[in-house]
DNA sequence: TTACATTTGTGAAAATCGTAACAAACTTTC
DNA sequence: GAAAGTTTGTTACGATTTTCACAAATGTAA
């Protein structure tokens, strides 16, 4: 297998990976050995060829003539999403965004976990039955290098998320999910992810306004277009 | 102004505008009255040019050897993307995700309105000190259609996601911001926006774990690369 | 075994998107 | 009022990403 630069590789084919994976363990879980291209593409909304396209980048995991066994492909894709390890991730915040990540179900069957939380001072919350320990945001960085801790999601409010960024930076934190509104400074070397709820429906109400128009645009159709 | 068809229009420049509403409006309540594509790139990390393009699509708004008004530019940005009216937003699914949105303070300086919410059985809430109502699931076409509501947010498990989308498909819905983490099928005039954490968290995954490999290779040099 | 059907993998073409360069418009200074 | 300095708007260019087309590989049926 060879990819020695990950910079040939399209940013947006690496989300529709970890996309192929999801649904392949669905796939597997329910029996299905063997898919096309065709098949799997289908399901997803994306073309054949961009989902072989997107593979090719990795390697070969297909057999000509026949199509993909969906639990080798879960593996080889588990292993380039480096899934085939457990990944700890902080949240930072824990209002009723962060809370609610904390609780989520999203990341059970992941390699995900959200192994430890900040907020403005510690106490202890349930989860899953057990004692789970929110620590001060103050001890930030001796509990992330501790427990050796790359990723966290920002869940502050937008004022604040600067700030946690700064101290994120500090501690060694290589990537940043940030829920907040804004644009946060940080380092070449450390990757943000924005999840910005108003800014997506936005973009919807957009799109929805347009095709408002058009369908207006049909009834009346204008000369100067 | 001319912009006939939004076809031409880059899906990635729309969130951009957002983003640069958001922050204008910020620097207008500063009272900052006029700023040059320079200074507002530098705040949010794109390019002049790209910022001067985006706006490009839909008109002139600056002027030459000065620069942007803001209030100006705000209100045409506002225009753009339809935010002076309110758009009227229902959830689907109240739980802990969904609550989590229902009182989202990031909604509150903007257009959008969380103004009816959706879940198996009706009860009552508080919000803002009032009375807020939860309707079941069962009244969602009723509901939906007396509000003129267009778009929704889907907060409800992975498998229940696609059973609410073609409710609110069939309610008239024509945008859906999915937070699960499944692809819906969906006619081609109702629009999608997928928030999905794992795949997003996925990502930043496979990057920091690039830049170690990247790091690793600095450190001891290979000579087949 | 050979011909035919199926499906992958990939290089080349096409489309999309971002960047850069520059002319036009405006302000300021002398 | 002319010249120099800013900053925008846009065209042309370059890079990235997707789509297309087809050869290579496999399976199947005669």
């Amino acid at each position: 297998m060879v990819c020695s630069d990950s910079s040939y590789i399209p940013s947006e084919a690496i989300g529709r990976i970890a996309l192929y994976l999801q649904s392949l363990k669905r796939l597997s879980s329910d029996n299905i050995n063997t898919i096309s291209s065709n098949q799997i593409a289908n399901l997803l909304n994306v073309s054949p060829e961009q989902f072989r396209k997107d593979l090719s980048y990795f390697g070969e995991f297909g057999k000509r003539g026949v199509g993909y066994e969906t639990k080798t492909l879960v593996k080889e894709l588990e292993s380039i999403l480096s899934v085939d390890s457990m990944w700890e991730v902080a949240i930072v915040g824990i209002g009723r965004l962060g809370g609610a990540l904390l609780y989520y179900q999203g990341f059970s069957d992941s390699n995900i976990k959200i192994s430890t939380a900040f907020d403005l001072s510690d106490r202890v919350v349930e989860k899953d039955g057990k004692c789970f320990e929110i620590n001060a945001i103050s001890d930030f960085k001796k509990v992330v290098k501790r427990k050796h801790i790359k990723i966290c999601l920002i869940c502050v409010p937008e004022y604040k998320a600067q700030e946690v960024a700064d101290i994120a930076v500090d501690s060694g934190i290589k990537a940043i999910l940030n829920f907040a509104p804004v644009v946060l400074n940080v380092p070449e070397d450390v990757h943000v992810a924005n999840m910005d709820m108003c800014r997506e429906i936005q973009r919807l109400i957009f799109y929805v306004n347009q095709s408002e128009v058009k369908d207006v645009k049909q009834l009346i159709p204008e000369k100067d277009v």
